[in-house]
RNA sequence: GGAGGGUUCGCAUAGUGGCCGAGUGCGACGGUCUUGAAAACCGUUAGGUCCUUACGGGGCCUCGUGGGUUCAAAUCCCACACCCUCCGCCA
């Protein structure tokens, strides 16, 4: 949700915001009009209501022969109450409505255009010459041992798979590097709940444009969540924090559920878009002011998990239009993929501002001992889907794969060995 | 799934129709006292929102949530949510 009061005073901001994500300039005029409309409403019922209590309060003290009339006055003035306050909340909730449509105010530098207007910020390492042909990366996970998604289809359907043997192994493994990795750099380790009530889920922004993608239990009223954003966002929700508590940095270690509605077709070939996933995640709670730097920090843990990877990718700064809800900003480092000859997405580290918190209701107390919206950010420190990039560009002519040096202690194995022929 | 108990201002409690947006204790913060500290004493101590601004204040809302009764609700009625205990069942 974006701040009303800020709004007021200067609603030219968020045309422009509105303009570079190529959406709706005039729900500005729409936002301004409501709230000055919800004012003078609430004025009205306020000071009707004042005068209902004093009116109220003399029932008990007045004559017996005052009484009568006084308490028909009262009786008119708790209709004109009802009313005007019934008036009130009818146009705020219009207001809430046409504001929960917002989406947040883009950074500024964020590049404007749609998906395919993001900006390559920088080139990392250089992806690798073959002198064999690449096998993609369920081929590789044949031969392994690794992956299995036939069977993933006969037990749950398409888009699931089984990792077996090493698969599980490297997967742990990363996953745990991912771990070790954050709690060095100060986060506090965190093992969420994958179901939340609706409260959260819509907190978060993820029932807005994307709420096809999120699973949902109906005879629970629960959903199951597509990133551990979602329980680590509302761990602190309704709450007010310590300042010097802040930066809060949390790793989230969870699994993911997404239904890929509207993908059909779409990367239908091994594990790189599935419906279930593991992830570790960032997730950080911060001063405002501090947000902006907390957010290129988050980017560079990113990539120094990247790094140590040794695999050649590339940081994307995305563009105004492709932003969820949520982002004000939003950097996707991007592995290379041999075998597909392009760049696919690896990690994506979004700086939600206050937009998230005010929803959330997560706010800090500031030096005045006043209370503030929190800022709250979050990024990717690996995936299921990162097992593609490491085979792929880790592997050899006879399809056995190279750890990287860094992975190794957490996989207990520097070369993995094929098991079955192609 | 069955039975019962609970939800008040950081914590603990008081409060069965107007004197309660709310008392008391603890904690926390500030002050007096002290060489320093403790003790004692004094004071402050929820959030939201709107108005006004001499920056000091004033109005309204919030006692789990929503609705109802009433001139008036923390207090009476209804529904729901959450938490706890016991029993059963399952991992």
């Amino acid at each position: 949700m974006i701040d009303l009061r800020a709004l007021r005073d200067d609603p030219d901001r968020l045309r422009a915001s509105q303009r570079a994500r190529g959406e709706d300039e005039s729900i500005v005029d729409r936002l301004l009009e409501l709230d000055s409309g919800r004012r003078s409403a609430l004025a009205r019922f306020e000071s009707l209501r004042a005068e209902q209590k004093s009116v109220g309060k003399s029932v008990s003290k007045a004559s017996p022969e005052e009484r009568e009339q006084i308490l028909a006055k009262a009786k008119t003035l708790a209709a004109d109450v009802k009313a005007a306050e019934a008036e009130a909340e009818r146009i705020a909730a219009e207001l809430d409505q046409t504001l929960s449509g917002v989406p947040n105010l883009v950074e500024e530098g964020a590049p404007e255009g749609g998906v395919d207007d993001f900006v390559v910020v920088e080139e990392v390492g250089t992806p690798r010459e073959f002198d064999f042909t690449p096998r993609d990366h369920l081929e590789l996970g044949e031969m392994l041992g690794a992956i299995d998604t036939e069977r993933g289809a006969k037990v749950s359907g398409a888009r699931f798979y089984f990792l077996t043997g090493v698969g599980a192994m490297l997967e742990l493994g990363l996953l745990n590097m991912a771990m070790q990795q954050a709690v060095a750099n100060g986060f506090t380790p965190m093992i969420p709940p994958v179901l939340v009530k609706p409260d959260t889920m819509e907190g978060t922004g993820f029932l807005g444009a994307h709420a096809a993608e999120v699973y949902q239990l109906p005879a629970d009223d629960l959903y199951l969540v597509g990133t551990s954003e979602v329980p680590l966002a509302g761990y602190h929700a309704g709450e007010i924090l310590d300042a010097n508590a802040l930066p809060a940095r949390y790793a989230g270690w969870s699994s993911c559920f997404r239904r890929e509605a509207g993908s059909y077709g779409k990367d239908t070939r091994g594990i790189i878009r599935v419906h279930q996933f593991n992830k570790v995640e960032m997730f950080v709670y911060t001063h405002p002011d501090r947000a902006h730097e907390e957010h290129l920090r988050l980017l560079a843990w990113e990539r120094e998990m990247l790094d140590r990877l040794e695999l050649p990718y590339r940081v994307v700064d995305i563009a105004a239009g492709d932003l969820g809800t949520s982002a004000a900003r939003k950097y996707d480092c991007e592995a290379w993929v041999p075998t597909q000859g392009r760049y696919r997405e690896l990690t994506s580290t979004s700086n939600c501002t206050d937009f998230q918190a005010r929803r959330l209701n997560i706010r800090y107390r500031d030096e005045d001992g006043k209370p503030r919206f929190a800022a709250t950010l979050n990024g990717t420190l690996a995936t299921t889907r990162w097992i593609v990039a490491i085979l792929e560009n880790h592997q050899r002519a006879d399809g056995s794969v190279v750890v990287p040096e860094a992975l190794r202690p957490f996989v207990g194995r520097d070369v993995l060995e094929p098991i079955n022929k192609k």
